[in-house]
DNA sequence: CGATATGTTGAACATTCTCAAGGGATGTGG
DNA sequence: CCACATCCCTTGAGAATGTTCAACATATCG
């Protein structure tokens, strides 16, 4: 069952594709020696759950490759997607023991894990990594609330505008290119993840997706391939500012 | 129109009602000493904006006494409350220069500023600064988190009893008393604004309040006084797990 | 007093959900 | 290689929740 996952990753700090954007990413080459020492990679399939909710957190770290969602649920079932985890994105709270939420890897995934003491030892004599990981999760905080406006204003088309708005751009600069041009990706959730990101049925963000698809907004290759032709038409579809709102 | 406000704040920090729930709680009398020196009072009447989205950010600070709420807009005037902002909370992100949000004083306000280039110098000296704002920052996160679930997941019953549901609990732990008993508090929030913090309309808030009231999960003196007899019974209509979900 | 802000209530309507059926694609065991 | 199961996705029809529009109530304030 465990299918056994390559982890092609640089031993070395210097060379790893987050090091810049990372909660790593301020520090100087000191200080990346003695977080050499404790990292470990981890890797996990696709629909593997990292991490669930109400358990103890061994470890923090940073998505290296692939992505994982953050997701919250009630006892009736009714689940809430609450984060999005893209590569260099980190997961855990440092000072907090046990996790609040499930952390599950939506397609293969390969992680930076650090042992949690470690880490908070490490955090308390390396400012440079405490200023990277509040600004981060400023960053972080000023998404969640730009979801809040998605899921408690926006409809249906407009918030699968809006996800793949969001999509499209993380994977635009993740590439190191603009947003002009035809931009291009495959989507990294199913239907169903997707649903439970924006507060919707599976049902309603198969219709809008296909709705979109009609009306030209994206066109698709297979079910996951998304092409967006003009990427201000999405961001209209979306109800964002017309003049690229600048998030993260 | 400018109703001047008694600001009866103590000078001293030491006697400050948020000394200890603040971004401050952690500063040392030395610490706090130079805090004094930088630190100003201002007020605002209910309704009166603090700061606009876009706006240059001038200062930083803590609410003192009141309530302010942040909320972001869509063009065609669409609005969604992002934040709730209660006693002890701080506004505005250093590192930023320009507001993401609109801030307004949703009751009388008093704030305790900071102006932001003489406090972004502190934080660099002070690690108790930056420590704790690290970790209001996850607080709020998590609570922007919560309010995921809310926004994406729960029915309009359910919103008005989670929203009531937090607004009883950050209150009872700012008079220090338990939530045992019957809870009391005023509704800092008109029907509107409550509208905006839940993605409902405010008819909607209206008819979903007075249906709590008619099924005696709460009650009413005047419009916004709130009487909770029993607040499991409120968790439980709030779709929160019945053993008090621990938040914040 | 009239003007304004806030809150309530009703009825028609619309968007989204629910339930149900079915269509590929992939994988597995016979 | 086929039969079958499973996963992911699509589509339809009816139902339901919440919205919209409108009227009205109540309180405060100048």
């Amino acid at each position: 069952m465990q299918k056994s996952v390559t982890v092609d990753v640089p031993r070395e700090c210097g060379e790893c594709p987050i090091r810049h954007r990372a909660v790593c990413a301020r520090c100087e080459s000191d200080e990346l020696l003695r977080l050499e020492e404790i990292k470990y990679y981890r890797s996990y399939e696709a629909g593997q759950t990292v991490v669930w909710s109400g358990d103890r957190m061994e470890f923090v770290g940073s998505v290296v490759r692939g992505v994982a969602s953050l997701t919250q649920a009630m006892e009736d079932g009714r689940t809430q997607m609450v984060g999005l985890l893209l590569p260099s994105d980190f997961v855990g709270r440092p000072g907090r023991d046990s996790a609040a939420y499930d952390v599950v890897a939506t397609t293969d995934l390969v992680m930076c894990c650090f042992r949690k003491k470690p880490f908070e030892d490490m955090m308390v004599r390396t400012p440079h990594i405490a200023q990277r990981l509040l600004e981060m999760t400023l960053d972080e905080l000023d998404a969640a609330r730009e979801w809040m406006l998605v899921l408690g204003r926006k409809t249906a088309r407009e918030k699968i505008a809006s996800l793949l708005s969001i999509i499209a751009r993380r994977d635009a600069t993740l590439n190191l290119a603009g947003v002009e041009g035809p931009l291009e990706f495959d989507l990294p959730l199913t239907r169903e993840a997707m649903a439970d990101y924006l507060g919707l049925t599976l049902e309603t963000v198969s219709r809008q997706v296909n709705a979109l698809k009609r009306d030209g907004v994206i066109d698709l290759v297979g079910k996951r391939h998304v092409i967006v032709p003009d990427f201000d038409r999405l961001s209209e579809e979306a109800g964002d500012d017309s003049d690229g709102g600048m998030l993260s």
